[in-house]
DNA sequence: AAAGTATATCGTAATATTGCGATAAAGTAG
DNA sequence: CTACTTTATCGCAATATTACGATATACTTT
C-alpha cells in the first residue's frame, strides 16, 4: 500500500505519467525556465536562480535528469545543463493526440 | 519542511506543475485515455476499466477534477466525465513554447 | 599542498501521495 | 419503503516527496 501500482499500467503510460510528474514542481517549471533563457548550455548557477538551498535545487536537477528531461555534461568544475527537446516533445505528441481525437465529438 | 513552496514562484510556473502532477500518474493517465476511448461522455464504469479498487479511482478523478483536466456532471445515477480540452491545450502551448525556443540554439 | 568553488550525497524531519476497507450519500428500481 | 447501484468520503497504513544542514567529492586556482 502507498506505492504507486507501475506494474497495472502500460509502458506508454508509465512513460507519459513520469515525464509528467518530473514537471509537476514549480522549481523544476523554473529550472527550465532558466535553461531556456540564457543562451549558452554552460549554466552552473541555477542555485542561484531559485529560491531553494543547494541540496534541494540538486535533487530537482537529478529528477529532471533521471526523468530524461534535462541532459548535463561535466564541464571543468561546472557543470552544463540543458534541456532534452526530445522529452518535451514526446508529452506534446501525446496530448495532441487527445486534443485532436477529442476535436472530432461533441462532449459536455 | 516537506511541503512545496508555492509562493517562492510564479503563478504561470504554479499552474504548469500543477496540470502536469496531476497527471503524474499512470492511474490518471489510464482514465484519460479510457475517456478518449469511448466516444460517449456518460461513463460510469471507469472503475471496472482500471485494476484499482474504487475509493482509489474516486481519489484520482478528483485529483483530475481538482486541477481541471476532467469535467464531471451528474447523470441521474451515474457521472459523467469529460475531458477539459483547455487545460490540455494549455500544457501544449506551453511545452511548444519551450521547444520552438529550442530550435533557436545550437545546445550539447 | 592548501584554499576556494561547484555539485552531489547522506541523514532526517515535515508533509504529501497512494491505496484500500468500511461506510456514507444519493439516486434508481422494485 | 426497501433493496440495489453508483460515487464520495473517512480513516489509516505504507510509501514518496520536499527541503535543508552537514558533509563528501571533484576540479581549479594559488
Amino acid at each position: 500500500m502507498g506505492a504507486t501500482k507501475t506494474e497495472y499500467f502500460t509502458d506508454s503510460q508509465n512513460e507519459v505519467a513520469l515525464l509528467s510528474k518530473a514537471l509537476g514542481h514549480p522549481a523544476r517549471i523554473a529550472i527550465l525556465e532558466y535553461l531556456m533563457r540564457i543562451d549558452t548550455c554552460i549554466c552552473g548557477d541555477i542555485v542561484n536562480e531559485l529560491p531553494l538551498a543547494q541540496p534541494t535545487v540538486s535533487q530537482h536537477l537529478k529528477e529532471l535528469k533521471n526523468a530524461d528531461i534535462i541532459k548535463g555534461t561535466i564541464e571543468g568544475n561546472a557543470i552544463c545543463y540543458c534541456i532534452n527537446e526530445k522529452s518535451v516533445e514526446k508529452l506534446i505528441n501525446y496530448f495532441l493526440k487527445i486534443t485532436t481525437k477529442l476535436k472530432n465529438k461533441q462532449c459536455c
